[in-house]
DNA sequence: TAGGAGTTAAGAATAAATCTTATTTGATGT
DNA sequence: ACATCAAATAAGATTTATTCTTAACTCCTA
């Protein structure tokens, strides 16, 4: 739970030790989706940043989003959702999806993450991570209250 | 392990349950799944059915898929590749994706499958299922035997 | 503060999936 | 076997998400 200021720190000194400039929308992309907690797709966080970029393109939403994978910044969410969906990468986490909306919803689970994978995994190749995945309808959509997104 | 006769019988009685037709297409497509091993995309499928059933439209067989997804005959796998992958439904198990060449590898872990899910969870909504993903790369990749397919 | 590599905006292009419509087919009853 | 017809299909158009192309722009360094 590093403060805002470290992670922009952080996020600035990759990019110059990647050398790559610090432009004003690269700035402004990785600032909007440290902010969000949903989850956002290229296309949302597209029309949350048009107040303050108005002219940025969704192609340099998509084109950024990929550089940032590529360091390790931003994280592509594993989901079935038509548009891909992205996040800050902060701490080992696992997903919720809601079938229904769409919604994400991160949790913890520390056990999980301390077991060793099953033997027959052992001789597939080089692992990089595991992660859960836990579908099902969520509480909003559940009552009722809240139609698709 | 059900034997093939067995789920083919199963096959035909879940599509007369809901008033859907056997056509030959259909029972095409459900075959060539059950006979994969590899979680082919639809256009996979497509081309290997190409020579049984020559005119068949790649349209057919998206469609088809959504229709057997919906009767929970077929379940479209968690994965992060542009094209859907499709299995038939068979036992519970999770999957390790090779993310140089995207193959999808089956494995059961049990100990997995028994355990709860963490408290944060409980709140959220209806839990639908819990699946693993394990990303890496896969032997034949490492030993750079096998280029992207 | 000038130069230049790297970056962007705009719109064209591509790829995956879905929709439209005319034709065909499987199931049902004779 | 044959007629009927709702359901399903083939073909191709369309939509949607993402990537590519190119000319203009902007950060960085000297
Ligand atoms: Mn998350
Ligand atoms: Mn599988
Ligand atoms: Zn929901
Ligand atoms: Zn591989």
């Amino acid at each position: 739970m590093n403060d805002t200021q470290q992670v922009m720190a952080h996020f600035e000194a990759t990019c110059r030790a990647h050398g790559l400039k610090l432009t004003h929308q690269r700035m402004e992309i990785y600032r909007m989706l440290l902010q969000s907690t949903e989850h956002p797709s290229a296309e949302t966080l597209h029309k949350q940043l048009a107040t303050r970029l108005p002219t940025l393109s969704l192609d340099t939403v998509y084109r950024t989003l990929a550089t940032f994978e590529e360091l390790g910044l931003v994280k592509r969410v594993e989901t079935m959702s038509s548009q891909a969906r992205f996040e800050a990468v902060i701490d080992q986490h696992h997903h919720f999806f809601c079938d229904q909306c769409g919604k994400l919803i991160d949790f913890h689970w520390h056990l999980f993450d301390s077991m060793g994978l099953p033997e027959s995994l052992q001789t597939v190749g080089r692992i990089r991570n595991k992660n859960v995945v836990v579908h099902g309808v969520c509480d909003q959509c559940l009552s009722g209250e809240k139609s698709r997104s």
